[in-house]
DNA sequence: ATATTTGTAATAAATTTTATTACAGTATGA
DNA sequence: TCATACTGTAATAAAATTTATTACAAATAT
């Protein structure tokens, strides 16, 4: 299901806004981000599916940007993604008999949270535009 | 390598905080996570290393917490189980020969700083006794 | 028409994570 | 002093997750 989904589609992204007059193919991108083109469309069927991008099929066909750069943001990209913030929990069930096993997961998922947040409020402060002006 | 080691050794350090008085076996805590004992003992490990907790060997061994609930802080537990925040790479080299593969993950890996500290910060004002203090 | 590309499913390979087994070494206490 | 119950650690196996590959139908430019 793709682990670094965040950072595949701001690569793709970048890629995107550096050639914005160009469809660009799977294939140019998986190029660039030494991926197999697949999981480059599989990504790209996500960003289709918020609006962030468009794409035509068939020859010369391919991906480009239909948002403003400046108006999308990495908190945007970051929850489009599905990702979020945190540091695991205990892969079985936690024993229920145990106060705490009973609730760690609740108290680090509340952790997790607060940490979410805060990243969130990062990232919103960067458009795709600022990211992709540094490059 | 144990993915979730903040979630476990934050799980071990709780119950070592509830139980001052006695050395807990790591099959104790193991039946408290849900989670095998030698993977357990190896997070213990890690804590000795870094002398948070001391251990005792033999019949009725186990471990103990070796320093101060109140001054233990989620920021240490974070650092010394060598997390860091971050939302991926492209895990294979991006192309060199592309400006935006050949810079993308310096890139990244500056945003990702930034989460860090931001998460550090966070996680520096809540000691171990404040976690363990929600149970 | 032909070639190129998306879209998507199915499967396989690789990697990472977790579990298990095994056993030497150490302390306890009957 | 001997059986028992632990830690510590290595080696291996199993499970889960992630990534790659193959395949092919449908679309479209030239």
């Amino acid at each position: 299901m793709i682990s670094g989904k965040f950072a595949i589609t701001i690569h793709i992204l970048t890629l995107l806004h550096k050639f914005p007059n160009d469809y660009l193919s799977s294939e140019f991108i998986a190029g660039s981000i030494n991926l197999n083109p697949v999981l480059v469309r599989k990504e790209i069927a996500n960003l289709k599916a918020h609006h962030i991008v468009e794409s035509k099929e068939g020859k010369n066909g391919g991906t480009k940007l239909a948002v403003n750069a400046t108006e999308l943001t990495l908190r945007q990209i970051f929850e489009m993604t599905f990702e979020s913030i945190g540091l695991g929990f205990a892969k079985n069930q936690p024993n229920p008999d145990c106060p705490v096993g009973k609730n760690i997961n609740k108290h680090l998922e509340t952790l997790y949270n607060e940490m979410n947040q805060k990243v969130s409020a990062q990232l919103e402060n960067i458009s795709l535009e600022d990211f992709s002006n540094q490059f």
